[in-house]
RNA sequence: UGGGAUAUCGCCAAGCGGUAAGGCAGCGGGUUUUGAUCUCGCCAUUCGUAGGUUCAAAUCCUACUAUCCCAGCCA
């Protein structure tokens, strides 16, 4: 078993531990904060982890708190989804869920604190206009002719925004700050706008709506959050954050650290994208298992522990970086190596007639569920004269490296008999169709008594009592490793992301519980979608392949 | 001369003045009724570059270079 017991450690959890032995903090608060305008992706996977971990392993607390300040574009179904993901990551968020939306009466109140404070002012210039005054980079911005309004119009103004006697876009309310701050963000900041849009939440009781920045610093204080942890891009925010906190009358100061957001090569991680994947039918929907989301990685066949330890392997920190997908399968592959119990299936079959056995001959053999593992059991397996192997398992002729079947040798049936190719019909193609065989009945559960050898073991279904499947086998989304770089990623779409086998899969795997894990013997890991289809045949995902040296070294 | 960040093996990533952890990938050997697993071994005289301080530098100083982020009434 991994190392479950050892701990991450990162910058974070380094502050964490200054704070804790200084008596900064004599406990942790943490939480995640998603927006809900979008299904979680495995980025998010790398936030949760993080908080959620440093609740457990601190004995802190964490909480999922909603940002939902901007309406338009949030809905209640992705709350819900959020919520399941979070759960079927394995975490349990502390107390109940949070809403910035809570707070909004608060957030008010602070608004007008500043506004009496003489800094915030209501300003009336257009979009354009502030855009304009804002300055550039490298130029400093300039003054609103709204700026020095004094307070007590500015909070009739405010006011008269709350009660919904202004038109959208027609003012705003600003933090008077700084129009020469290298920082773009200190520029007199927008911090609340009039929306007359319903809320999820807090229905049409508002028509203003704070900003992110006056709102995630108030909310995380409101909370108790000691380390309000987010990712790099808001580093220039950090100081607006603390402004407000700085100038508003509240107690608790929570401080942000950023980190690097996750990239992973040969997929995109913004929801955008994601977004536009969807509706273009680029993939069947936000759980298509092409999709990194934390639902399409669940419908591959991905278990919760597998991404929470890809999460402590990749790490912590302020650089930019792009994990590899061998990373993340790698994890997968270690947990369903454990726990995935075998079963046979034959992707791409060719009929194998064994001549010496009579036609209506059906022995069941007994087949370990796992190699390494007795306590898991065994499962029975139909063997009969017709069977299915895999196409590329047999050759009519082939050098000594070729481990498989091939005209005039013996390999071992998987879990049965040595089988000796004798000849095999082919169509006016040239395509094999049948390959006969004779079957040695010695040879079940030991070696021949003359000490031959088998040239390898291959897996088989029989043909009477297998079942068809339908058996999706998918690759990665993209041809190119930073397909978000690309001004049309539809161009780099990887048409072969999806193949589709008819295939067949032994009688026990009828019981397969859906999403989980089998490994398919010589193939990799699949699990059963929990759909069937048109045909009524089950349908199974590939989670990833076996690691395949012969594959390498072939492409040699 | 806008500002904020970051640079350690192909990819992640430890390291915090005492002489380069670990994981993934890769390579080679062994075991094996999965060309899987497991197992054993190999894989940075070098830390973006160039100087400097020091008995000693990836770690301190200086100057460069490269990359990322910021001009939404998005988050």
């Amino acid at each position: 078993m991994a190392d479950t017991d050892a701990r991450p450690t990162n910058f974070i959890r380094n502050i964490i531990d200054a704070d804790l032995a200084s008596g900064k903090h004599n406990s942790t608060h943490t939480r995640f904060p998603p927006e809900p305008n979008g299904f979680l992706h495995i980025g998010h996977a790398k936030s949760i982890v993080l908080n959620f971990g440093i609740a457990q392993d601190y004995e802190g607390l964490c909480n999922l708190r909603f940002d939902d300040t901007n309406p338009e574009k949030e809905d209640i179904d992705y709350v819900n989804a959020i919520k399941e993901d979070v759960n079927w990551l394995g975490y349990q968020w502390d107390g109940d869920i949070c809403y910035s939306s809570n707070y909004f009466d608060q957030l008010y109140g602070y608004a007008e604190e500043l506004i009496n404070k003489g800094l915030a002012y209501v300003d009336f210039s257009s979009q354009e206009e502030i855009r304009q005054m804002r300055g550039t980079l490298k130029a400093p911005g300039t003054n609103s002719p709204y700026r020095d309004t004094d307070a007590d119009e500015n909070l009739q103004h405010f006011r008269d925004m709350r009660d919904g006697k202004f038109k959208e876009g027609e003012c705003c309310l600003r933090a008077k700050i700084d129009m020469k701050s290298s920082f773009m963000c200190m520029r007199d900041p927008v911090i609340y706008r009039i929306r007359f849009a319903h809320h999820h939440q807090t229905g049409d009781k508002w028509c203003i709506y704070p900003m992110y920045d006056f709102t995630h610093c108030i909310s995380d204080a409101i909370e108790n959050i000691t380390h309000s942890l987010c990712t790099l891009e808001f580093q220039d925010n950090r100081r607006l954050y603390d402004w407000v906190l700085d100038n508003i009358s509240i107690e608790a100061r929570p401080h942000q650290y950023e980190f690097s957001r996750l990239n992973l090569e040969y997929t995109v991680m913004s929801k955008r994208k994601l977004n536009t994947l969807v509706t273009d039918n680029h993939v069947e929907g936000w759980d298509d298992p092409r999709m990194p989301t934390i639902a399409g990685l669940k419908r591959r066949g991905y278990t919760p522990g597998s991404i929470q330890e890809f999460c402590k392997r990749i790490g912590v920190t302020k650089m930019e970086n792009t994990v590899e997908m061998g990373m993340l399968e790698a994890c997968i592959r270690e947990d369903l190596n454990e726990n995935a119990p075998r079963a046979m299936a034959v992707l791409d079959p060719i009929k194998l007639v064994i001549e010496n056995l009579p036609d209506d001959h059906v022995e069941w053999l007994d087949a370990p569920n796992h190699p390494n593992d007795e306590s898991m059991g065994s499962r029975k397996l139909p063997f009969t004269k017709e069977i299915f192997i895999e196409r590329e398992d047999f050759r009519e002729e082939a050098n000594k490296k070729y481990k498989r079947l091939v005209i005039g040798k013996e390999v071992r049936l998987r879990n049965a008999y040595f089988i000796k190719a004798e000849r095999c019909d082919k169509d006016e193609n040239g395509n094999i169709t049948t390959i006969y065989c004779t079957y040695d009945d010695t040879t079940l559960g030991k070696l021949p008594a003359d000490g031959r050898k088998a040239k390898g073991v291959i897996h088989w279904v029989s043909a009477t009592e297998g079942k068809k499947a339908e058996i999706r086998a998918y690759d990665r989304l993209f041809t190119v490793s930073n397909p978000g770089a690309e001004d049309d990623m539809a161009a780099v779409l990887n048409p072969e992301s999806l193949v589709i086998h008819k295939g067949y899969i032994e009688p026990n795997l009828e019981n397969a519980e859906a999403l989980v894990g089998y490994q398919f013997e010589r193939l990799g890991y699949f699990c059963f979608d929990g759909k069937r289809n048109d045909e009524g045949e089950m349908i199974f995902n590939k989670t990833v392949g076996l690691r395949d040296s012969w594959a390498k070294q072939e492409n040699k």
